[in-house]
DNA sequence: GCGACAG
DNA sequence: ATCTTGTCGC
């Protein structure tokens, strides 16, 4: 994959938000996707108090979800973690880990928001357009947008909205556990997006291709 | 101005 | 995100 790093990256808010103003007009919410034979899985842990960043992505093969490949990645932490400005923090040592890759990915689930994002332009859209492949964006916690109580059953979802917008989905990943939320990050639908996911989820909360990256961020 | 706030 | 053991529930 052709992957496009910055020549530099901000070092305030006020320019990271001039970034996402004018990258955010790259994103594309429609199916533009291969069939998906690899999905990958990315997350980044933290290591010696916050100041090394460490990148994990791991591939697995789709619908089977074998996992085919996995990579690691560090370099200093240089941006802070600040609501809304997470992929300035983490996308560095992600573009790190994504070119050690020998399998390219036909579709990547983030930890994060994709379009669900005060601007439109969370972490997975963000990575989406600087490698120009279909990404989503699955995150643990709500960032922004409001949404109707949903049945306790996996598989069940209600829209996630925010100024009128739907902005992704609150999705049940697994019957009776806290739910996801899932937007599109670049180059796929919501709809399209939700089903990946729920594909990719097995017998635990998170999709399988995140529990690997989780693990190999984190355990290693 | 007062809260909310991905990881 | 990360620090951390056992424990409650399906």
């Amino acid at each position: 994959m052709n992957i496009q790093r910055p020549e530099t990256w901000p070092t305030t808010v006020e320019d990271a938000m001039i970034i996402q103003n004018q990258l955010k007009s790259l994103v594309r919410t429609t199916d533009e996707l291969e069939t998906v034979k690899y999905v990958a899985g990315v997350d980044v842990g933290f290591k010696q108090n916050y100041t090394i960043s460490q990148a994990a992505v791991a591939v697995l093969s789709f619908p089977d979800l074998t996992l085919q490949e996995t990579a690691i990645a560090q370099r200093p932490t240089t941006f802070p973690y600040i609501p809304g400005f997470l992929s300035f923090r983490e996308i560095p040592v992600i573009l790190d880990v994504l070119e050690q890759l020998t399998i390219t990915p036909d579709l990547i689930i983030c930890d994060g928001q994709g379009i669900a994002h005060p601007r439109r332009f969370g972490l997975a859209c963000h990575l989406g357009v600087l490698i120009d492949q279909p990404t989503i964006g699955a995150a643990k916690s709500l960032l922004i947008g409001k949404h109707d109580d949903l049945p306790a059953e996996k598989g069940s979802w209600t829209p996630l909205k925010n100024k009128g917008e739907i902005i992704g989905a609150v999705l049940r990943s697994r019957t009776n556990v806290r739910p996801l939320y899932i937007s599109p990050g670049h180059r796929i639908s919501l709809e399209t997006s939700i089903d990946y996911v729920l594909n990719c989820t097995t017998k635990y909360r998170l999709p399988e291709t995140t529990r690997w990256a989780d693990k190999l961020a984190s355990h290693t």
